[in-house]
DNA sequence: TACCGGTACCTAGTGTTACTGTCTACCGGT
DNA sequence: ACCGGTAGACAGTAACACTAGGTACCGGTA
């Protein structure tokens, strides 16, 4: 796992984590999983809550702990209007920066066109 | 300026001026120069001279030093084989990455798609 | 009963990164 | 003698994702 994804990831995840949110309210190992699923397999667990943490401290996100059969309660997460706000300011940042990203290797001829 | 950019370029941005540098040789305050004239207006002048450092000291690019006719010699900087390597590996990952967080993007329907 | 594995969550410490603010140094123009 | 533009450099700071563990609950198996 290049450590360049790891850089990468970072400012990306929280708005990764929101998107998924979006989506529909869940809790931190459903996050994992479904992070899993669309291809996001080399972030790990622990990254997950660390962002969860921070998210709720900034109050993106309204928390709910309900009860599970297995293991300890679920802490259900879901976004909220702030939350929503945040993401639709990191979609708006992600797109300026991949518009220059993308016009930047439009005119980058040197990177052996193979693919 | 929003802090958000600032987090996101965390990782992108030693990929950009690595492919700034494979169009051709520039010294550091050419490069921000350039950087400007991109988009990326928000980028200091000390950020990538500490982004040159780095580049310099894990051998992605040759160094020279030019005397000029106004102020001190510039330092002008050629990207070499490892570096190229490195920026395919660069593009090879920002490809992965935008391409999955657009695929994010388009299963997220409730981000004002205003514009 | 005793143990293991899966579910679910949490945390301290580490390394990398970009920014802020400031500094040195050279030169031409006023 | 001073200022602004060119050119480079650096210490300190904040934010971030990862490593590497740990706690707790439960069902199944030996």
């Amino acid at each position: 796992m290049g450590n360049q994804m790891t850089e990468m990831l970072k400012g990306t995840l929280e708005g990764i984590v929101l998107a998924i949110l979006a989506r529909r309210s869940a809790y931190g190992y459903e996050i994992t999983a479904s992070l899993r699923d669309r291809g996001f397999s080399d972030i790990v667990e622990g990254t997950i809550y660390a962002v969860l943490v921070r998210v709720e401290q900034r109050g993106f996100v309204d928390v709910e702990k309900v009860p599970s059969e297995k293991g300890p309660p679920r802490k259900v997460f879901t976004l909220n209007a702030k939350g929503r706000d945040q993401l639709a300011e990191f979609w708006r940042t992600w797109s300026v920066l991949a518009e220059r990203i993308e016009e930047l290797r439009n005119t980058d001829n040197q990177h052996g066109e193979g693919a």
